[in-house]
DNA sequence: TCTTTATGTAAAC
DNA sequence: TTTACCTAAAGAA
């Protein structure tokens, strides 16, 4: 499921079990048989999230050359997935599917399959694609001062900036339209009709899912202490959300209305979220 | 078992 | 604005 979280969580995990390793690089599918070539056999330093994108960071030093790195540049776009098995020397198993990269440590195999983009790159090219990237709310120090001043400055509506990665990274459709329901705000209503208030309440909002999403992968919107956690954690479906994918909202029970914002599905509560600027309230 | 749909983005029109 | 990429889960039959 990637959104944000999925690649902060997909980070911390590899960062253990393969971060500080010398590993075996390979593309059994072939895709990415001359990246591979480029990394095998170097010193995974480590694994680094930014908004959707995924850096693997290896250590390049050569004989009689100063350090140099490179990065595996990594986006799972819709359908790409990593997955992490245990392996051993003469107990490493098959490759399951089009897996475009395996990266063989000491004790585990990690494959990737599907992604939109997998690629090696240099510090000048992933300084170029950072350019692209905004603050990632789930980054220490992301610069919330930068979102505010791109959002408060459009007159985007905020459904669609909230997807712009360039805006702020991350957030993706099912966040997204749960944490404009949260706040109770309109997906149409203009960025530059919010206060600084409202916004960093959403910000906030957004940042407390995503870091649940961290630790417990699906994404769940709704409290835990609405169900008890038992429950909350066992959750299916569109049970998780308050209107993603919904027929009912569960905040009032009426029905969901569905629009469509840049191409994507948006879901929103026409009874509970607030169109804000002009025309509001007329 | 088959068909539809999706958490995303870039390229093509 | 539409299409293509590529995979798996969910829904329909």
């Amino acid at each position: 499921m990637p959104e944000g979280h999925t690649i902060h969580r997909y980070a911390r995990q590899m960062n253990l079990s393969l971060g500080g390793q010398k590993l075996a690089v390979t593309s059994p599918q072939g895709r990415f048989e001359g990246g591979a070539s480029l990394v095998d056999g170097h010193r995974l330093d480590t694994v680094e999230p930014l908004g959707k994108h995924l850096f693997f960071w290896f250590n390049m030093t050569a004989r009689s050359k100063a350090a140099s790195r490179k990065a595996v540049h990594v986006h799972l776009g819709m359908y790409g997935r990593f997955t992490t098995q245990k392996s051993a020397e003469g107990d490493v198993p098959d490759p399951r599917g089009q897996v475009r990269m395996r990266l063989l440590g000491h004790d585990r195999v990690v494959d990737l399959n599907g992604p939109t983009a997998c690629d090696v790159m240099d510090v000048e090219a992933v300084d170029t694609l950072r350019e692209r990237i905004g603050p990632d709310l789930l980054t220490p120090d992301c610069d919330r001062a930068r979102i505010h001043r791109r959002i408060l400055g459009s007159r985007a509506a905020i459904g669609t900036l909230l997807m712009d990665q360039s805006v702020v990274s991350g957030i993706g459709n099912i966040y997204r339209a749960e944490c404009l329901y949260r706040i109770r705000i309109d997906p149409r209503t203009p960025g530059n009709a919010l206060d600084d208030e409202t916004l960093e309440k959403l910000l906030d909002d957004a940042t407390a899912l995503m870091k649940i999403g961290v630790q417990y992968g699906p994404i769940r919107t709704v409290e835990p202490d609405v169900f008890g956690k038992k429950r909350w954690n066992q959750l299916k479906g569109d049970e998780r959300f308050w209107l993603y994918k919904r027929k009912t909202c569960r905040g009032c029970g009426g029905e969901v209305e569905v629009i469509e914002q840049a191409g994507r599905t948006v879901y929103l509560c026409p009874r509970e979220q607030a169109f804000l600027g002009i025309g509001s309230g007329c």
